[in-house]
DNA sequence: AGCAGATTATCCGAAATCCAGATATCTATT
DNA sequence: AATAGATATCTGGATTTCGGATAATCTGCT
């Protein structure tokens, strides 16, 4: 586990995509399929073991369905650590 | 080089950085000092060559001075590839 | 409760990436 | 052309990524 995951940041990024998929009703393996990846992939970043490039982000952000910025807005509000 | 710097969208990334920091009128090394790391990160990031972590994205806007989400609008506006 | 199917998490190892520190290259000024 | 300031490249060891397989957990059903 890299340290860099253990920001209050970090963890809250992986809650709240949890929280985007769940609320657009997908599981894991649907959004994995539709960027071409497999299901540990998404369970690696929804538990906060991997962290998420900017780019992945917004493929992510429209596989789900979700605006990255109302992600952004949270986790700026979120504190540092 | 990776693969997943390729994509139109990194490079793009890459330039808006860049253009955020001139703006600002910050060197790489004044970036660097306040996120606590070395120029030659910066300097990675701005050419492209190291991935940039959502989060660390958040710290880097602080440090330069700019909304990320003016950055992800702007990336949204360019083609995936 | 116990089972079955569905969903998510963990393990493994090879490949890719990260990173500091040192050094090199570029750029502008004199 | 020499210096100084800024950015880019290189090196190598540590960390991270990711597919594939498997394991664990969860859910609803009888």
């Amino acid at each position: 586990m890299p340290r860099s995951l253990r920001s209050s940041r970090h963890q809250r990024l992986a809650e709240l995509i949890v929280a985007f998929r769940m609320e657009a009703g997908l599981k894991q393996s649907e959004v994995a399929e539709r960027l071409g990846r497999h299901q540990p992939f998404v369970s690696d970043i929804e538990s906060g073991q991997r962290r998420v490039d900017l780019i992945e982000l917004l493929d992510l952000a429209e596989a789900i369905g979700f605006d990255p910025r109302d992600l952004v807005t949270a986790l700026l509000e979120t504190p540092k650590d």
